[in-house]
DNA sequence: GCTTTTACCATGCACTCGCATGAGAAAGTG
DNA sequence: CACTTTCTCATGCGAGTGCATGGTAAAAGC
């Protein structure tokens, strides 16, 4: 299109709002919502703050961005679990787990989830964003049971979409829960894996 | 003890305090824990800025007085609900309902609920609040269980401390999703009670 | 009525905030 | 080279922040 003028200097847009987005997960991540600032996102990506002013106008804008790419983000991780070979319903374990704060890197994307969860009550445009990732989390979980009960190994009875809608409400409460310091890692497997057993065939 | 010499001026502190945290609340409500600071407290509680000093040092402080108003606000509204005469699955599913946003008032509570759910994980002493009112909710939920149980209602091979966590983990999924709007009051009755329905004897 | 203690207030301070601005460095074209 | 466009930076501004301070009104005992 636009090339018999000059075409300048040229820079990577995706990979520079990438590095912002991450900057502002780890202030989320170590110091909390309320300590996100321009200045601090400036200095966390190690840009001046003209820089990320650049690609991002306003504070909101910056937030957003972040909370799209961090719902990317699990998005993939999910995605990735979906691709493995492996029974429908332990497909299904596997994906909740995904979800859960079981290891550092899924406490940190929890933490700067339900960080975005509480910032989006107040602000329309995360809201949005933030339904966005539970439609699509909500219809992958009722799919996957449906693949289940095919397969036998759920059973036939269910209501798929409320069983998703219940196993992933299950997920967000305890994650709130275990992000607060009540519960270890054994215990929401343990937890996960009880409420399974009672939605088995047979 | 100290009677001897002049005793002064005496305001009741309880009540300067609970406008503080019910000052808090609504802003948290209205506009989100970022807009939380000493200057707006003061004007929405009515009172200087001084004087909110005189009974919170800190606005941390301020914070935690906040989160153990609501926390006790919640607690009482759940033993309201335990008062009542009725079976003890009645009461149960009572109790749940007590905890999600179904009207305004649940709502307003939910919400700020949730903006203190996400301020603990950042803040040592407001997860310990925290955790005491999660302990408190889940051994209460447990002791109806039982009582549901025992009154051959609810399947006698359930695990009341499991099951527990589990409602009370839904309930708390149900509120984030509820809370962006995602559900729908009818849809989230629908499910607590499609959910107790498979919990029931016989 | 003086004193003591509580309760409250206005103000100041050093700092940070989001955002706007204008200058200029970097990079590619002609 | 000049030139255009993209990108980056330093700086300024007004407003707001948490917190500290010094002073003062109010109430009760003597």
């Amino acid at each position: 299109m636009r090339k018999w003028w000059a075409v300048p200097k040229i820079v990577d847009h995706d990979d520079r709002r990438r590095h912002i987005a991450e900057a502002v997960h780890r202030i989320i991540h170590d110091r909390g919502m309320e300590s996100v600032s321009l200045r601090e996102v400036a200095a966390e990506a190690g840009m001046s703050m003209g820089a990320v002013q650049y690609y991002v106008t306003t504070k909101n804008q910056m937030l957003l961005l972040a909370l799209e790419h961090i719902g990317m983000w699990i998005g993939n991780r999910v995605a990735a679990v979906a691709a493995r070979r492996s029974t429908p319903l332990d497909l299904l374990r596997d994906t909740v787990l995904e979800l859960l704060p079981l290891d550092d890197e899924r406490g940190y994307l929890n933490r700067v989830g339900l960080a975005f969860q509480a910032s989006s009550v107040v602000d329309d445009h995360q809201a949005v964003a933030m339904r966005m990732g539970y439609s699509h989390l909500l219809s992958f979980f009722a799919e996957q049971i449906r693949a289940a009960q095919a397969a036998g190994q759920l059973a036939a009875h269910l209501d798929a979409a409320k069983e998703a809608s219940i196993l992933y409400a299950f997920a967000q409460g305890i994650v709130n829960a275990t992000l607060v310091g009540h519960y270890t890692p054994n215990e929401v497997a343990a937890l996960l894996d009880y409420h399974l057993a009672r939605l088995r065939a047979g």
